[in-house]
DNA sequence: CGCACAATGTTACTTATAATCCGTTGTCTT
DNA sequence: AAGACAACGGATTATAAGTAACATTGTGCG
């Protein structure tokens, strides 16, 4: 599976995990619904400063963001 | 420090331990020199699929080259 | 020191694409 | 039906990717 489907699986894993919809979230880290959405499927080649924000709106390092990549 | 430099730094760090220079590192991962070093000054937001060729060049995971950074 | 050369830095530019914004559609669940 | 959520489309804007030319810095050596 390639890098960008399996980030957006953790993504998604983890935004479930802390209990908010898509575009809740979304709205929270201040990134457009439809964008979030389409990097939760994998088709977004996101770049860093945006992969930070997602990180930070779940609360997690970029660390542990990808240390369950698999 | 932004996530940017943060980034850089962290880059070139292990460019330097695994003993290449910025050309040699660039050749090797099918990247421009200008563009390595500009990733490496902080002045790029790079995006995940360039994220992970570098990390795949440096031989560490992406959760490690993300682990050391400051 | 002055010279050569290697390594890195910087600027500026075009092209590719990331990211936003508007909407619609489908699927649940109540 | 209505409301919440997610998937999808298209059009536009912002910006990353990639490259070339040139500048600078660093280093070893005579």
């Amino acid at each position: 599976m390639d890098i960008k489907k399996r980030f957006g699986c953790i993504v998604k894993e983890k935004r479930i995990q802390i209990g908010l919809s898509q575009e809740k979230f979304a709205l929270q880290i201040d990134m457009d619904r439809t964008y979030l959405a389409s990097v939760e499927k994998g088709n977004r080649n996101i770049s860093l400063e945006n992969i930070f924000k997602i990180a930070n709106g779940l609360d997690v390092s970029l660390a542990e963001l990808f240390s369950d990549l698999k």
